[in-house]
DNA sequence: CATAACTGAGTTGTGCGCAATTTAATTTGG
DNA sequence: CCAAATTAAATTGCGCACAACTCAGTTATG
């Protein structure tokens, strides 16, 4: 028998191997982003916006699984460096209506190439890619059913 | 030919699909490592430390992939916890040991059942959980490896 | 129509992550 | 042996994440 920790292991942990790989692309895209002028999540708002202009900060929360505490003041910021606009809906003064503005639709032409090259660093083929893709989706997705299943 | 978007789609990325499963993840652990009063990060400490008390802030640092601006103030919550001591070494000043008080051994019996409940919600089984942990940790490799050739 | 319930953003406070810098201790080279 | 280079932690500053709360606007109900 061979020696046995009392307790779980680090290394064994799936939790541990996302969060360090999830650290790892974030880094990686982070050199690739400061020429843009943007950090990861902001990326990701601006992937939303490119694909559908006029996004509430609900619908981006829903997009991106994120609350008002994040979005709120990272939307201030991409409006402070004029790549989008913010307008309470006429019809609804409740909804803030985020769209872009031109400076932040040309950026997408400057983010066209990126997720290829990390695409390339990650050591999949295209294959391997929908294959991770599809895994990480069915147990966030599996993930979310069960916590939205425990709490009161 | 389909509509398409002049630029890249969020819910193409691998990067969403990891960043989103990370932070999932992390969520589901939040309610049960509160009982243990911890976070997700210190839990990683733990965890580490469980394995092999008396381990460096460097040591930490290389298991958990994360540098002393983020370890060093969660060590000292750790410590005003009263479940880690640190100390520095006193055949080399420089480094400081981290070892666990007795508290904090204790904590890792409670700990022991999480591992199993986050696999459960995970929704994949032992072998569908070996295969991601390697993958993720195959991609992170890359990832690393791409990266240290990159910059200067 | 009044008021209670609900909804969408925003604010506050805490704890990461990480770059950049600082400080102290050790090692190396001349 | 001493100055320069290296190393290990800690500190500072910024931007997320997220819980908890506030507030204004809308909807539902008696």
């Amino acid at each position: 028998m061979a020696e046995q920790p009392a307790g779980p292991v680090l290394d064994d942990q799936v939790c541990f191997a996302l969060y360090a790989a999830s650290r790892a692309v974030t880094a990686l895209y982070r050199p690739l982003l400061d020429d843009l002028g943007l950090t990861y999540p902001q990326y990701l708002v601006l992937l939303a916006l490119w694909e559908r202009d006029e996004l509430t900060v609900k619908d981006l929360g829903r997009a991106l699984q994120l609350d008002s505490g994040t979005l709120s003041p990272l939307l201030k910021r991409l409006e402070k460096l004029e790549l989008v606009r913010r307008e309470r809906r006429s019809d609804d003064e409740r909804s803030v209506l985020v769209t872009l503005t031109a400076k932040g639709d040309d950026l997408r032409a400057k983010a066209v190439p990126l997720p290829g090259l990390v695409g390339d660093a990650m050591g999949l083929d295209g294959a391997g890619l929908d294959e991770l893709r599809t895994t990480l989706r069915e147990l966030t997705d599996s993930v979310n059913a069960y916590r939205a299943a425990l709490p009161q």
